[in-house]
DNA sequence: ACATTAATTAGATAATTGCCTAATTATACA
DNA sequence: TGTATAATTAGGCAATTATCTAATTAATGT
C-alpha cells in the first residue's frame, strides 16, 4: 500500500498511467509526451514498477510497459472501505 | 487530486483517516497513538485538512478531527476509471 | 490574575524526492 | 566491426517532506 500511494503521489506518474490505459507504450513514446529527459522519465517508470503499476517487457532495443490493475484493485479496496465504516456509522 | 494524493502518501496520516473511520477524535486521542510530538501530529491534520479529508471543530481548548469522503469519491472515481477503461480493451 | 492544559506556529534539520548531465549497456544495421 | 539508437544506471543538486524543540495562543479552573 505504501508503494502504491508513493507512485499516485506523482501528477507526472499518473499522467503516464493514464497513457498506459489507451495502449502499451515505449520509453520513447512516454517520453516525448513530457518536457522531461528519458532518464528522469526511466525513474518514474521503474518506480511505478516497483509499485506493480506497470510491467515492462522488451522488444529489441525498446522497452514496452504496459498498464497493471491487480494492485489498484487493493487501493480501490483501501478507500472503498474507508468510504463505507463512515457511512455505516451515519446517525 | 495532487492534494488528496500528497495526503494519502504517508502512512501516518493513513492511519489517522483509519482512526477517524470509526470516531471522531482529538488532536490529544490522535497524538496518543503515535510515538510522535504533537506537533508533528498537528502538522498531519493540517495536511488532511488542506486535503479536504479531514474537517475540524473546536469544543473549548480541545479540537476535534472528523474524516471527511467527499473526495474520496474522486480519488475513487480516477482509479476505477484508470482499471475499467483497461478492461473495456482487454482482446 | 495565574497556573495548567490543548493545540498551533515557528524555526531548524536530516532524509527523501525529482530532476539534470554524463556514462554505460544492449540491440540493430551497414 | 564500428556506429547509431533505446534505455538504464550513476552521480549530483535543489526543493520538499517529516520530524524535532521552543515559543505562542487560547481556553479552563483556582
Amino acid at each position: 500500500m505504501n508503494l502504491l500511494f508513493k507512485a499516485l503521489r506523482d501528477p507526472t506518474r499518473r499522467r503516464i498511467l493514464e497513457m498506459l490505459k489507451e495502449r502499451d507504450l515505449t520509453v520513447g513514446q512516454i517520453s516525448e509526451a513530457f518536457a522531461m529527459t528519458t532518464p528522469s522519465i526511466s525513474y518514474h517508470l521503474d518506480l511505478l514498477k516497483h509499485a506493480q503499476l506497470v510491467s515492462a517487457r522488451k522488444n529489441g532495443q525498446f522497452v514496452t510497459y504496459s498498464l497493471e490493475t491487480t494492485v489498484l484493485d487493493d487501493s480501490l479496496g483501501w478507500i472503498l472501505n474507508l468510504i463505507k465504516e463512515k457511512k455505516g456509522k451515519r446517525k
